[in-house]
DNA sequence: TATATACTTGAGCGATCACTCAAGAAACCC
DNA sequence: GGGTTTCTTGAGTGATCGCTCAAGTATATA
């Protein structure tokens, strides 16, 4: 039993560059040189270590999903479900260490359902877990008694998400005041 | 002075059905081959009738915008500033004509904005065009009494407007039911 | 230190990209 | 019909696409 030499890069912190890559840039955008210039791999390198540009495409995907539904999570954790929802509008588009304000599995779906990509579904997995999360949300914030049970959880969620998608993308505009948009999110939530 | 033969296309309904594909698949998701094969148009003719992908793209952006304005104003024509608003969240998703729900506006800005793309201004000024025109609406509104005059009518549009870009997202995905959010938009508008 | 194993390198693959251009076909005025 | 001009055609341009692979290099165990 022998044991090689091993990899000089650190995967997930190029799966986590590959993903800033990808969100800013999409799938299209974004070519081997690219990555292979911003991961300093050459393509030998590349292939051994991802298989494919769409399969790095999918684990950086994950990786973003993840870290999205742990952000959640944790908001609620510390400020209750509805102080939660409340505040993730302004904390998303303020982000500073986000490669753009968009969603990255928005903008992965809008650019790839078009053409039945794998990778279109996925992202639509990912925002249907997220909508669900916010569902939850919605549903211990009737339940503690801070928003009114005549209201359909799933569709606050469907509505909250679909707002905040709206909101980011608004957030990339320069001639749109995205923290004023992002007030009123929070405030229509405060009126449920 | 001789007449020579006229083109045997008819240049406004290749720049339509070239907007549908350009629509649906984006720019970079739109090859060449594509559209000559769409618009039965060899390459030769193509750049005689176009100049270039990019040209074409720019003439599909402005015949879109320009059907947008026009489609708002005549409602607003018909129903009034506030019913006109109210009316448009469910028309936009709605429309079967349309290759794809999503705005091809922000479709292109979302797609191009990173690469610094001369489309992606244009889309942006266009995306301007609209909410200039929402926010007119608004203050018609207003004028009319029909909405509260504390709110600031930029403001309304902005959010309006954001809140019509993610519901036009929302519209693709399977798992949503857009109806019900463009009836919570056009309800919000009730209670200005 | 010798050897086995995996990682790194980069030239280069076929396919496709946006695009060009020369030659032939068609429609107009005289 | 003759002559001129434009439109149409499609083979073909260089560049870039995602990707392969054989050769070279480094690191582990024995």
């Amino acid at each position: 039993m022998l044991m090689p030499r091993k990899p000089a890069y650190d995967r997930e912190a190029l799966i986590a560059k590959a993903r800033d890559i990808f969100w800013r840039q999409g799938w299209a955008g974004t070519s081997l040189k690219d990555l292979e210039r911003e991961l300093k791999l050459k393509p030998g390198s590349f292939y051994a270590a991802f298989g494919s540009k769409d399969a790095l495409y999918a684990l950086t995907l994950e990786s973003y999903a993840n870290e999205g539904v742990a952000r959640i999570k944790a908001l609620a954790e510390n400020l209750g479900p509805k102080e939660a929802l409340k505040a993730q509008p302004r904390l998303v588009i303020e982000a500073i260490e986000n490669p753009t304000k968009a969603c990255m599995l928005a903008k992965t779906y809008a650019e790839l359902q078009a053409k039945d990509h794998e990778l279109a579904d996925q992202a639509a997995r990912h925002m249907a877990e997220m909508k669900a999360c916010f569902a939850e949300l919605f549903r211990s914030a009737q339940d503690a008694g801070d928003i009114r049970s005549e209201h359909d959880p799933d569709r606050l969620a469907a509505r909250y998400q679909s707002d905040i998608l709206g909101l980011r993308l608004s957030a990339e505009r320069k001639d749109v005041n995205a923290l004023e948009i992002a007030a009123d999110i929070a405030s229509d939530i405060d009126r449920l």
